[in-house]
DNA sequence: ATCTCTGCAAACCGTTTGCAATTAT
DNA sequence: ATAATTGCAAACGGTTTGCAGAGAT
């Protein structure tokens, strides 16, 4: 659970150039997205953070997340949940992801020929791709659970 | 704009085995639904339905797809709107999707090789492929809009 | 006759915003 | 001093549900 003081690095100035200020309550909110686990709903974020500073409110969660976002310094997800969930962004790096619906873990995986066929698709009708979500849903393989009656989704 | 007369019949043999009714206002979604153009939305549904049935209710609509979905005759999307879109399902097929910043349309498209792709990265990962969602957000390449004017998303 | 279905209106749930008081610069 | 920020509580928007009356079998 260390915090990435590079992550943290890179906030202080993107608020700095936005003329934007460093709150202890960003702080705490930066503090537990970075260091914490991946993929942290609002709810989790402001939970954890009131354990730094107490008082902290969900519209300053919220907010936040949004300037991270924004700011490229968090890219937000909806895992077929009606929940948005966070993880934080490494400046050119992009990676899909396979979430258990029996375990709820979420593990990250990179692939460049699906990537090229994206474009191949794209190309052939006529657009450019922008952005992309590619999501599978798995479930364990019997015995091999990681986090046994750990459901989330 | 043909109704397809074969997923009607699957939508009547669907209802008739599980003792449901086919109403008025269940026959006019459906026809709505099938006929027509893909990816609609219920409030889009709703409208076309009425057309039909008038008086028809959103609750109604928003049953019928429930119950389409839950029969395996519609598959539900959220396209990076907080909104559903429906389209009709066709039993063992699957594709996904190129969806259009500029001017919403919506292409579909399938490729085996991505599929095998995810059974590999699940398997590497100890999990099992349930379903997937890939979708691709373009921009239409200058003078090659199909809909100029046209955006929706 | 019976059990399903409908439309309405209200509840829900996560997200988003207006505002008066507070705080970082 | 000044402009940004906060927490609260209310607004929002799409979805979901309880219920009494209407309808299909």
């Amino acid at each position: 659970m260390a915090i990435s003081p590079l992550a943290m690095k890179r906030f202080r100035d993107h608020l700095a150039t936005q003329g934007l200020k460093l709150t202890s309550q960003r702080k705490a909110i930066a503090e537990v997205f970075f260091a914490g686990d991946k993929h942290l709903s609002l709810l989790e974020i402001l939970d954890q953070s009131k354990s730094i500073q107490r008082g902290i409110g969900y519209a300053t969660v919220y907010r936040t997340m949004r300037l991270l976002t924004e700011g490229g310094l968090a890219t937000e997800h909806k895992f077929g949940e009606n929940q948005a969930r966070y993880e934080p962004a490494i400046d050119g790096e992009h990676h899909d992801h396979l979430i258990c619906l029996d375990c709820g873990i979420i593990v990250e995986f990179e692939d460049d020929e699906v990537e090229k066929m994206q474009e191949k698709h794209a190309a052939a009708n006529g657009f450019a791709v922008v952005s992309h979500k590619h999501e599978v849903y798995v479930k364990c393989v019997p015995g091999r659970c990681r986090r046994p009656g750990g459901v989330r989704l």
